[in-house]
DNA sequence: CCTACCGATCGGTAGG
DNA sequence: CCTACCGATCGGTAGG
């Protein structure tokens, strides 16, 4: 206990903290391109010039280090998409932003893989287990929240009332989702595209397109 | 060269093709769940109770055998995808089935981890070589096929003449990429709505919607 | 096709 | 946080 408290006081457990958060940032980037299997201790180590013990230390297991690695990842999307996207009124403004934000987070991009979720979703969509389970967890949570950012617009009057927010939320995750050629084909064409789909979409669901960009870019 | 000839007429040959297709229809299963990377040659013997050796001669290299399995999958696929799609009369008709049948593909599945393609498409997107070519090449060919099937249907008049091949492929795509979270969320709703997304485009754009299916289902 | 092996790397542990 | 190690598994090879 008092040991605990002299680490405090000599800024080891800041360190300490720093030192997690670093290995959390190089971690996710990794996986994003490699996978969460592919992600080993060994790499990450050699990466930041630590000794796999070093890191290993701060997790225990593999496993709760892929568990870290999704929670960071998940902060990170946060900030990038979710709150930029709260800076926009709500309703169809705040829909749309949050689109954009999306594309803008994909394209220049955050992580190097693309988005982290695209990647690792696919990686563990067959697999049991912790690490699957807080993937989905995450996924469904985007979902949720692009379905209510369709309901508050429908509330608000934005889009018209046949509008079905759960169907239209999974036409704008698909085409988020299919950004992610833009790393294999190497053509960026792609985040053109999906933002001409999802305005076309919210377009003819619009009470008052002029809620939205004049022209697809 | 005596040998050979010796070897075909004993039907070692034969075999030999035989034992290939197993071990490839193997690999293709396994890779779809954990990846062409995850895919291993000792784990590939052990399940068709062969050893390592046996399994790596008929290859040269991991590298060999991923390849030869990219090429395994893709002669899956159109045998699913666009052979029975072929039955259908050329147009919005075909395009449709076109649809149809990948949902058919991927739903049922052919295999375990969903649409083989989907899974290494994004396992490989940011890593280079001769494997990541091959599965862009072949993702490249389905959406230029289902380019082609847009095109013919507008020169057939089937559909209007402002429908983009390029942009409908895309979203197409983007509709089938999408139902893979059915395997993350172990809810095969995803299907229906990828369908009723498809359908509801296609409607839009079609001169004689009586050439699609009435409900969607 | 097999057994038997190679060096490298994996996740994880012991002891400090 | 480190070095030094464990057994298991990886892709690949030798020799038959």
């Amino acid at each position: 206990m008092l040991k605990v408290t002299t680490a405090k006081a000599d800024g080891r457990v800041v360190r300490g903290d720093q030192t997690r958060r670093a290995i959390l940032e190089r971690a996710a980037a990794i996986a994003s391109v490699e996978g969460l299997e592919g992600l080993s201790i060994g790499r990450l180590a050699g990466e930041l010039d630590s000794s796999k013990s070093g890191v290993f230390a701060h997790f225990g297991s593999k496993e709760e280090l892929q568990l870290a690695t999704v929670r960071w990842a998940r902060e990170v999307f946060v900030a990038e998409v979710i709150t930029p996207a709260l800076r926009a009124p709500a309703g169809l403004r705040r829909l749309w932003r949050l689109c954009e934000a999306w594309l803008e987070y994909a394209s220049r991009p955050v992580f190097p893989g693309g988005c982290f979720f695209a990647s690792v979703a696919v990686e563990f969509d067959a697999r049991p287990g912790r690490v699957s389970d807080a993937i989905a967890e995450a996924h469904r949570a985007w979902q949720r929240y692009l379905e209510e950012a369709v309901v508050r617009a429908r509330e608000l009057g934005e889009l018209t009332a046949d509008a079905d927010p759960r169907q239209l939320a999974f036409e704008l995750d698909a085409f988020t989702r299919a950004t992610q050629d833009a790393l294999l084909f190497e053509e960026r064409s792609v985040y053109t595209r999906a933002r001409r789909a999802m305005l076309h979409r919210l377009r003819a669901l619009a009470t008052d397109p002029g809620l939205l960009p004049k022209s697809p870019r």
